[in-house]
RNA sequence: UGGGGAAUCGUCUAACGGUAGGACAGCGGACUCUGACUCCGCCAGUCUAGGUUCGAAUCCUAGUUCCCCAGCCA
């Protein structure tokens, strides 16, 4: 293979990892390279787990080699189904394919448990048992080195006795673990005789209840990379305290190839949280509603807010890795979203919270069809009609009564334009008892069809709009972020950082009839607003609307 | 007081002893039938102190700050 070959494309982000496996390919340490994704089916996979899945699928995409999908269900107690489902459905919406490569953890627990008999029998592993409270005990403090354990110096035999009848369920849970032998004195708490194996009488959504004791992540992970002849491990920055142990499995069992571990920072993002077991309590405490609630940082939450695959990809592209950690603004991710949405988004109308206006001098009983452009930078999305009538609905937030120098929208006297429709000059707005603008009373310049005035005369405005007769009534739900802060639980306690304010509901929206048959989680521009895509829970009778993201808006933030 | 990492514009990220560059954000302007988009311009950085060198973000020394590790989680 030559370098043309495996060079990937010039305008992709390189990085350190690119760097590595670049120079491996070169020198011929790797005549192909193999990575893997290793998600623990334990939650949804999140915007964190985005940035792995690029960057492993990602790098053997682009040296032509072959990136796995295994799962790391080597703890049935968190362990389900669902999980192991959605995780694949997730990954293949990011756009990646495991082909035939999609193993588990546990296909390897019969090797694995062969490879821990013999670590016994060399005397390189132990079963302890000592409760989960001596055990930490003796594995001392950070800065206090270990103390061996009275049962550190079993004999070979009494061991694989122990861990046999450990196996056949002679024990209940807890009762015993087996350890590796290595030091108790070692500055990296890793290697003071860690836990290979604990005893978890618990049903395997895999193994069913063949197995009751099951090994932990440092006696499944290397191993598993070595099976699978994974040539480049890549996991994230807490692993690496591990890699000597990860090694020193490696080292110190036949295994069939030798895999090398490296670490990038894990992807962190103001105002959100990208942690599992946050995110879990999230959805068990029904704080938000279920793991693809559109306010989550899951792939199935973005996904029903209709944030595009490409967009995500794009994002993480641009965040690239590293090994320092970092927060990453959160605006780079709206630019990313709105970056691909602004092109493929089709354009609509919609107005939130809806003003009726009167068009007092437009024929009662008229209803003419206007011609609005589905997409301005790209003709071939074609046209469409929108229904135009006396009475339509507006924006309350685009009449003011009383407007600053620089509000250009409707206020008594000015005059504005309606989307691909007619010049409208206000002319008074009716009150009700309370003193809340009710309505609008305007009137049309009929020359200015379509938008435009025969005497050349230009509007500051052009204003959204929607027929009042024909429009379909809609909820939307605005979100907002799911934290008031760019670092929540930075005070200690996230849950005092949950926004109360993420979720808005507009129930008396109004949309263009072309909405009727929106594609569900397809986002579509509403002109002025922002994107907004039909939520799953959608349907002829009622439509709902998500906003994926609002349009920047250089007015409001003055 | 143990072990392991990391420090470059406000944020993210390049640089591999030879002009500190890009993106996001911000600011200013142009354009505009979306106060969007687009375009143009501006702002702004090598943690500190020494040293090596013609030349240091990069190499050396000493500090400083931040992150991770004491699950029978991954």
């Amino acid at each position: 293979m030559t370098d043309k070959d495996t060079a990937p494309a010039p305008d992709v982000g390189r990085d350190f990892i690119r760097d590595i496996v670049e120079a491996d390919l070169a020198s011929g340490k790797h005549k192909s390279i193999v990575t893997r994704f290793p998600p623990e089916p334990n939650g949804y996979l999140h915007i964190g787990h985005a940035k792995s899945i690029c960057l492993n699928f990602g790098v053997a995409e682009e040296f032509k080699g072959q990136c796995n999908l295994r799962f790391d269900d080597t703890n049935p107690a968190k362990e389900e189904q669902e999980f192991i489902d959605s995780i694949q459905a997730d990954v293949r919406w990011l756009g990646f394919d495991w082909g035939k490569n999609l193993f588990y953890a546990s296909d390897y627990f019969e090797q694995l448990y062969l490879w821990a008999e013999h670590l016994i029998q060399n005397g390189k592993a132990y079963v302890d048992d000592s409760t989960a409270a001596e055990l930490s005990a003796l594995r001392g403090t950070l800065t206090e080195p270990g103390k061996e354990s009275p049962y550190r110096n079993r004999s070979a035999e009494e061991n694989l006795d122990l861990f046999r009848r450990m196996r056949a369920g002679e024990f209940p849970n807890g009762a015993r673990v087996l350890r590796a032998k290595i030091d108790m004195t070692s500055g990296n708490i890793n290697l003071r005789d860690p836990v290979m194996y604990r005893i978890l009488h618990e049903h395997h959504p895999r193994t069913g209840d063949k197995w009751c004791i099951y090994p932990n992540y440092d006696f499944a992970h290397g191993q598993s990379d070595s099976l699978e002849h994974v040539t480049h491990s890549v996991c994230t920055l807490e692993f690496e305290d591990h890699k000597p142990l990860y090694e020193w499995f490696l080292d110190n069992l036949p295994v069939p190839a030798r895999p090398r571990q490296y670490e990038f920072a894990r992807l962190n993002i103001g105002y959100t949280v990208l942690s599992k077991r946050f995110l879990t309590t999230l959805v068990k405490d029904n704080r938000v509603d279920g793991w693809d609630d559109p306010r989550m940082p899951t792939l199935a939450g973005l996904r029903r807010r209709g944030v595009p695959a490409a967009a995500l990809r794009d994002f993480v592209r641009k965040v690239g890795v590293a090994r320092a950690n970092s927060t990453v603004d959160i605006q780079m991710y709206d630019h990313a979203v709105r970056e691909h949405l602004n092109k493929s988004a089709p354009r609509r109308m919609g107005v939130l919270r809806p003003l009726k206006v009167v068009i007092e001098n437009y024929p009662e009983g008229q209803v003419e069809e206007l011609e609005a452009i589905n997409n301005p930078d790209d003709p071939s999305a074609g046209t469409r009609k929108i229904p135009f009538g006396r009475e339509i609905y507006v924006e309350q937030e685009d009449f003011m009564e009383n407007p600053p120098k620089k509000f250009y929208r409707l206020s008594p006297g000015t005059e504005v334009r309606l989307r691909y429709a007619y010049l409208i000059t206000c002319r008074e707005a009716v009150k009700n008892a309370a003193g809340e603008v009710t309505e609008l009373r305007c009137t049309y310049d009929p020359e200015t069809r379509g938008g435009n005035a025969p005497d050349g005369r230009k509007v500051k405005a052009t204003l959204h709009w929607v027929p009042a007769e024909q429009s379909l009534p809609a909820e939307i739900r605005v979100y907002n972020p799911l934290f008031t802060r760019p670092d929540p639980g930075a005070n200690g306690d996230l849950f005092a950082d949950i926004n109360p304010e993420s979720l808005e509901v507009l129930k008396d929206a109004r949309v263009e009839p072309a909405l009727a048959d929106a594609e569900i989680g397809v986002a579509v521009q509403f002109e002025r607003q922002g994107y907004f895509c039909a939520d799953t829970d959608s349907n002829p009778g009622k439509l709902i609307f998500n906003r994926t993201i609002g349009l920047r808006d250089s007015y409001a933030k003055a």
